[in-house]
DNA sequence: GCCAACGTTGGC
DNA sequence: GCCAACGTTGGC
């Protein structure tokens, strides 16, 4: 078992999206190691968090599952769609995405401010300056350190 | 809205 | 291959 974490802004698609879709496919992401991850790593049933970013309390909200591993993005080749990549050729697709499925809503949201200050997960990449990556590993510790905040901070 | 950090592009 | 310019991400 892997555990992930993915970040979506709540205002284009966020838990509460996924909650009335059930599946979704995580289309859009156009950085390499996003998506030698989504092509090569993900696989069916691992567990990832769901992060809003770009929000007024940017934190972890959810939980959802791998539903369907890498698969070439379509949206890289489709002109009107806005994620559209010329440079993407369906015999070589350029870009990958994956299939998430939702699983359930935490507890509580738990802000990055918070995350920031608990040492375990002092090594996470999310808490560390300057990370833009939209999806990024999590360590089965952090995964059960942060599971275990949902009934309050442990600060 | 600002700005730091980072990735990508393209000239040389 | 270097690096400046530019665009994007995302916290604050």
């Amino acid at each position: 078992m892997q555990y992930w974490l993915m970040k979506s802004e709540p205002d284009v698609f966020g838990i509460d999206h996924l909650k009335d879709v059930k599946v979704e496919p995580w289309d859009g992401v156009r950085n390499y190691q996003a998506r030698n991850m989504m092509r090569d790593q993900m696989k069916k049933g691992d567990l990832i968090f769901f992060y809003h970013s770009n929000c007024d309390e940017p934190g972890i909200v959810g939980i959802m599952t791998v539903a369907k591993e890498g698969y070439p993005d379509p949206t890289a080749f489709d002109p009107n769609a806005k994620y559209y990549d010329p440079k993407s050729d369906p015999d070589n697709p350029r870009w990958y995405l994956v299939d998430v499925r939702y699983k359930r809503k935490l507890k509580r949201n738990i802000p990055l401010s918070e995350l920031k200050q608990y040492p375990e997960l002092e090594d996470m990449q999310l808490v560390r300056k300057g990370n833009r990556l939209s999806i990024m590993p999590v360590t089965e510790a952090q995964w059960e350190f942060i599971l275990g905040l949902e009934d309050g901070p442990g600060i």
